[in-house]
DNA sequence: GGGCCGATTGACAGCGCTACCAAACGTAGC
DNA sequence: GCTACGTTTGGTAGCGCTGTCAATCGGCCC
């Protein structure tokens, strides 16, 4: 005796190969690969589907295909407001597109990223982009085992797993931190939070810009891992200010941090840049808006996540892409806070 | 003769059930209702499990069971840092359950938000979070439809589809008005971007607030569909002042025009709040770094996120929250921007 | 007209899991 | 010991779609 099994209302493709006069995979085909169809048939299926408004199951389509159209996203944090513009570029540039974005949080943790990984591998994802160069070696492993196309973004490194979109961390700090030094500074504080990866190349290229003008001073590198905040810019600027009183000038890692510097200085009566200059990081929007305006290094965030999603979609469908690693730059942007000795 | 298929070589639950020694429908209890099973199954189970690695394959458990662990989160917006920490609130709650954050950005528009709706639809989520009251017709008779509970968030509303999770931006913007009110102001400016449905009723307060001290006047109140901006704010303030030179304080509709009013004042050195005094609304982490410290309305978005998938999924397994809507509401923080007369 | 080739279309089976019911297995009461 | 009842376990079928290969169709050349 047959089992009943509560039947869902939902039209199957059937129904729409029904309606349409065809059989069921050429109904499918439709949905896959219009261009196999002949015209009148592709129309017939058309009209059909439309009519019964229909919506293709996906479950059932990821279990015969063994293949979903989901590419898989693994970002550090959400509070960090540059992933916010990242994973703008990623959403927008993937609209319009058959694939669907999942993404998920490894909070700064590789061993996170490693076990998201291994839950990403078990969904079959079409692609997947990852932060950065520090994996585990397990997570190396695993993305190698993977027969879908990776990006990794955010930065650049020898050994990609498969592709890659950044830019230099390290050059961005060291044409900052130069940009300071030509500008007659010698006492240069940095002021770094969080200390990801990247951050700490970001100290190295300060490190050496500081060093082949022979400026370097330990004392003058300010680190935590808290994370990133305004209040903890001025906090920072508070903390090196009395180790080393006599800084003419910080290099932040990021905005929010300048920001606070910035915001601690007016509290003090500390003119910026007269006594002390600052540059920031990534060169958010506010920054242009400060008073004074301040310096800052442009990254070209969005259009990371944008050229991430672009090259994967294009590998997925077999068209990779000639230049597998694409280094997006930065700029930098020259404001008041290091030029203008007006206050 | 039988057609091959490709064989992935993962493990399904087929091996694990015959290393444990148990039919595959035994294991399959195991990991979705484990008390069902006695202690001594239980245990081989998951030492089978372990063994072989074994991770459950979605898209055959969603086609089986007709149904998915998918919540759906519909944002208008990635650009505006407020979604941040809903979504930021969303992800943490949901960690450790079982369900999925799949979201979508509506970009304010609610077309786009019925066109998602449908999507996920066909998707049969669990649950689903949707953001304001403002839907179209035909999303409200779809969102009714879906079998799945839903939780709106980011405002309260008379009419809740199913579950409601916010505060009153009407109230919160009167309070602010009213505080600059009983500080003395009388010319209250009112500066609004983008003016989405929850920016409108913070205008209604605003209204209501002046109207109730008899101060309100139309030429006081500037406002642009324009997004959202720190370097908004200060044009905004420009194009307010030529308007109503006169104005002696400023209601922002969010901290990024405060702030981006502040460096205005500060560019035109004006007195803040001497000769103008400034309030946000939000209350993001800068606004209390800004000098002069900026006041604002402090709203708990983080904790909106968490409150709404937490009632979200205690609904989707049959433990309907006591209370359906929840007020998470404001407070005004006062700061120096409104109250010290130091500058 | 026949044969060949590429373009379209279709039949069949099965992806890995769970809903449904039935059977087996306790356990308590008489 | 036997029945009654609840608990645990298993068998069967099928969720809706697509991979694989075979069959059919149409056009073209000789």
């Amino acid at each position: 005796m047959p089992r009943q099994r509560k039947k869902l209302g939902s039209i199957r493709l059937t129904e729409v190969a029904k309606l349409a006069g065809v059989s069921p995979i050429t109904a499918s085909r439709f949905f896959r690969n219009p261009e196999a169809l002949s015209p009148a048939k592709r129309e017939r299926v058309e009209n059909a589907a439309r009519e019964l408004g229909y919506v293709p199951n996906l479950a059932a389509r990821a279990l015969a295909s063994q293949r979903t159209e989901v590419v898989g996203v693994l970002i550090p944090s959400l509070t960090n407001n540059v992933f916010n513009d990242v994973l703008r570029g990623i959403y927008d540039a993937s609209e319009g597109s058959r694939y669907t974005i999942q993404f998920v949080n490894t909070r700064y943790s590789i061993f996170q990223e490693e076990k998201l990984l291994r839950l990403f591998q078990a969904q079959k994802p079409a692609g997947l982009i990852v932060t950065g160069i520090n994996q585990t070696e397990a997570s190396l492993n695993l993305m190698k085992g993977m027969d879908c196309p990776i990006v990794q973004i955010m930065e650049l490194g020898p050994d990609p797993v498969d592709m890659m979109v950044g830019f230099s961390h390290y050059d961005a700090a060291f044409a900052a931190v130069s940009h300071l030094i030509e500008q007659g500074h010698k006492r240069i504080g940095f002021i770094g939070a969080r200390m990801d990866p990247r951050v700490q190349r970001r100290l190295e290229g300060y490190r050496a810009a500081m060093k082949a003008a022979n400026l370097f001073d330990e004392n003058l590198v300010l680190t935590t891992s808290t994370p990133t905040a305004v209040t903890l810019g001025g906090t920072l600027l508070a903390d090196l200010l009395s180790r080393a009183p006599d800084i003419d000038s910080v290099f932040c890692i990021n905005d929010d941090l300048a920001l606070g510097v910035l915001f601690e200085c007016q509290r003090r009566g500390i003119p910026v840049p007269g006594r002390i200059a600052i540059v920031g990081f990534n060169d958010m929007e506010f920054m242009a808006s400060a008073v004074p305006s301040l310096s800052s290094v442009r990254t070209n965030r969005y259009e990371m996540g944008r050229e991430a999603v672009t090259m994967l979609i294009e590998a997925i469908e077999g068209r990779r892409p000639e230049k597998a690693v694409v280094d997006l730059g930065f700029e930098l942007i020259i404001r008041q806070s290091t030029t203008a000795r007006y206050s």
